[in-house]
DNA sequence: CAACTTGTCAACTGTTCAGTTGTAGAGTAA
DNA sequence: TTACTCTACAACTGAACAGTTGACAAGTTG
């Protein structure tokens, strides 16, 4: 019981963790931020959506400790904090990779089921 | 422009990833199946929460070929196909764990910002 | 100082989705 | 054959959330 208790409370900070990946928009925040730390401006140029909407996504990203800023007069640079959301980033695709080459093999051998 | 429609579409493809990982209920599912596989009613019975609900958490997982089944009588039995999840989940605790010990630093630092 | 730029926050809206309710089909036992 | 168990699917509902709109504060420039 006890047991179960934590696996709850476990499984949603966990799950939470997850979901701030589980964004196109801040994946494509995150990937724009691998290189060098950037304003907010410049990724409202690159990925193409409004200045706050970015801003609310680094703002999610940042409480989570995953995105750090630093204040320059007007402009606000954010940088990558863990980068080992790439890592993670790097696995997923590797399950995404392991799943279509099962479905081609399947298909490959007329198997469908 | 081509890199950046790639970098959208494969953007998207891996949230829809992170996604399946970001729900507690999946994530429960998930550890019980770590040990062995088990039919849809032992999951319901261990999880907690209805059948019906439990079997359409299993079919999003199927469908993304993170868990497989095998038909056996009038029971189901799943276990995990891509046993890499549990890696992904033990990063996310990981970076959980040096956001929590960066916040403890912080405070025990007196240094609130 | 006023005008402008930059970024954050609140409130709103429409979409998505987890959980629930209901049901039907497959398999098994009596 | 009927009755029961097990599971998957459809439809529904309310909560969560991504994107948008509006507003405001901080910093800079002329």
């Amino acid at each position: 019981m006890i047991q179960n208790a934590m696996s709850v409370a476990m499984a949603e900070v966990i799950a939470q963790r997850f979901h701030l990946l589980a964004d196109p928009t801040r994946i494509r925040i995150l990937d724009a931020l691998r290189g060098n730390p950037l304003t907010v401006g410049a990724l409202t140029d690159e990925i193409g959506t409004s200045q706050q909407n970015i801003s609310k996504h680094l703002g999610l990203l940042h409480r989570a400790g995953i995105v750090a800023r630093e204040k320059d007069g007007v402009c606000v640079h954010y940088r990558i904090a863990d980068d080992t959301v790439f890592e993670l980033c790097e696995e997923v695709c590797g399950g995404i990779h392991r799943h279509l080459n099962g479905l081609q093999t399947m298909m490959d051998e007329g198997v469908a089921r």
